[in-house]
DNA sequence: TAGATTGTTAATCGATTAACAATC
DNA sequence: TAGATTGTTAATCGATTAACAATC
């Protein structure tokens, strides 16, 4: 929770560096999200004193001690596994864009699709994943496939030594322990939507 | 975080349904997840008293129950707002297709799309969208527009009056407290799998 | 120095887990 | 009755918040 929080705080600092702000305390960060300056205050302290007492954060400090911890200091070269609807629509996600992480290719099976570029990335053939994976870096996969070859594509990305796969499609996956790993699960988010809409309603 | 725990029970039921599995133990159900049957127990329990001692849970009553909690019990009526790369691959969504959710409309600006079907539903036009939320009793949207827009077509389906809003723009959105709210942020999935993968390598 | 705000300790709160009487 | 497993109470753990000395 914290990091995700640190995240939050990350994009923040970039919009306040954008405005010219020098300056923040943890009781400002805290009424943009709606936390406790005291919670701010123990996020940011858990990594390094970053503050100045009597005075707060320096906008562009903090941003680049926040940055440095979540690793966003490199920038991560990432691959699509899917080149449907899904995969070309996370492919022109403007997220990426912003400079932390490049995708650098997508894979499918399409023989229609494959040899063709999508956002400066050539789209390659599932055949030769392994080893483009080791050939062009690639740490990160993200799993954009039907729900079928979800998991022989991500016992593929494994063997191919991927580092972490941040998953799309609706199935549970067996991924082993070293490798990052994280469900995009929709039905989850909306099944909880629906929870709420009928507590409401009762 | 229970209701969270409870969709996951309730899918894990289903199987267990069709693979004709009668009853199953907290103790059986924690072991998948990795849970505590403690906590299992009190996740079941805070919504009635379902189970049997020494016998366990009836499968099939129990999934009943926990769907009728979660609201699953009545279909619900989603639209998707945006018939781009990222619409279509959430109108095609196997997910979906579980009779919980239907989606019965797409919404797009785009001439060429307006008047198609995907899915069995049609697309209709943005500026239609207040009256056929209404028309088509629709409770739930998906906003699955560029960033630049997500924030106008929001606008418009409170004033439609809808229920409840799933959001994937990386935006953040301004919803009134009685609209039912959840982002998909896929830049937070993102730096928190870049923050183990530079803790890892350190 | 007076005012502001941090970093951190101590108190509080909530969620998880252990333990067990109830009971099938 | 003996064995199994629930529902629930009490104990534990972790995360949030309050409070305040340190210090800019």
């Amino acid at each position: 929770m914290t990091i995700r929080r640190l995240s939050v705080y990350a994009r923040c600092l970039l919009h306040l560096e954008e405005d010219g702000v020098r300056t923040v305390s943890s009781q400002e960060l805290a009424d943009r999200f709606n936390l406790n300056s005291a919670q701010v205050r123990k996020d940011l302290a858990y990594f390094g004193e970053f503050g100045v007492r009597g005075v707060g954060y320096y906008v562009d400090d903090l941003r680049r001690h926040i940055t440095a911890i979540l690793g966003l200091d490199t920038q991560h070269r990432l691959a699509v596994v899917g080149a449907g609807n899904l995969g070309m629509a996370l492919a022109n996600y403007d997220g990426f864009a912003g400079r932390h992480f490049r995708m650098v290719a997508m894979f499918d099976d399409d023989p229609a699709k494959v040899g063709r570029e999508v956002d400066h990335a050539p789209i390659i053939a599932s055949r030769d994943m392994a080893r483009e994976i080791r050939a062009r870096s690639i740490q990160i996969a993200i799993v954009a496939v039907p729900t079928e070859s979800a998991q022989t594509v991500t016992d593929q990305l494994v063997a191919a030594g991927i580092k972490a796969i941040l998953n799309f499609a609706p199935a549970r996956l067996k991924v082993p322990r070293e490798v990052r790993f994280k469900n995009v699960d929709l039905s989850i988010e909306l099944e909880t939507l629906s929870f709420y809409l009928a507590k409401g309603s009762k």
